[in-house]
DNA sequence: GTAGTCCTTGACGTCGGCGTCAAGGCAAGG
DNA sequence: CCTTGCCTTGACGCCGACGTCAAGGACTAC
């Protein structure tokens, strides 16, 4: 198949695909014409890649599981390599995660905090007040 | 205060400062020699912007509450516009918490699968299958 | 005067994963 | 023959938040 069908049926684009090999993930042969040319394990190797993308991982923490696949493995991730990408990859999760987590509880907590200070300004406060202290000013 | 002053005070550098007002969030005032000038307002200005973006707020969500610090509002969050910008992130915080988390369970499931299927092929099952399925390769 | 440190503007570089355009070759149908 | 639709390589564009370099002006200290 040549490279557009492998674009249609991998759900991505030609650019993409080459892109991939421009990167060294795809190694496509030649047909006599100069044409791509690729086979079902090629499809294989790219819907991997998707796959992976799809979680989140960039293009060189595929690689080690295109090579499982390029070396005759029947999965992408049956190899050491591609499971200790993997655990790498959970850890990193899970630290992102974490800092997302307390990243919601500051920024929720500081909006109970400054709807507070507002609800407390609006029913009778003071109106906006909009002069800042002018005695420290130029340092 | 000149440019270098006000970056060291805030913990960033003046490229970055020059970049604010380049993006229209920080003005300066002129010196006779052309220097930049700013007062503690400024700083306090630069460092809302710092804690927004340690949040993972990028500039353009910063804009508000600069608006509000410069309209002489005590602090940048006391005005509506920057509620909603924090009410936004939550719930930005939130879908991508989820996603990340659907995928941490994901990858830990494929992880778990292929260790397995690594155990039941060590201890004395066949070598790796070097071979793919030949019979329907070009398409 | 001159060395050193600050400041100025302008412009190009970075990173990832492609999008998009240009200019042209190849194959098939009418 | 001509169009259409695939394919080729090459190269520039994009996004965000700056980093980094260049060339030169300003000010201070000695």
């Amino acid at each position: 198949m040549r490279i557009g069908e492998l674009a249609e049926r991998a759900g991505t684009t030609t650019r993409t695909l080459r892109y991939y090999e421009s990167r060294g993930l795809l190694q496509a042969r030649r047909a006599e014409n100069g044409y791509r040319t690729y086979d079902e394990g090629d499809l294989r190797m790219v819907r991997q890649i998707r796959t992976l993308q799809d979680f989140g991982f960039d293009l060189e923490e595929t690689r080690p599981f295109v090579d499982c696949l390029r070396a005759g493995h029947p999965a992408g991730d049956s190899c050491p390599a591609s499971l200790a990408v993997y655990r790498r990859k959970l850890g990193e999760l899970d630290t992102l995660i974490g800092q997302l987590q307390s990243v919601r509880t500051e920024v929720g907590a500081q909006l109970a905090r400054a709807e507070l200070e507002a609800s407390a300004e609006v029913p009778g406060g003071p109106e906006p007040r909009c002069e800042l202290n002018r005695e420290d000013e130029d340092r």
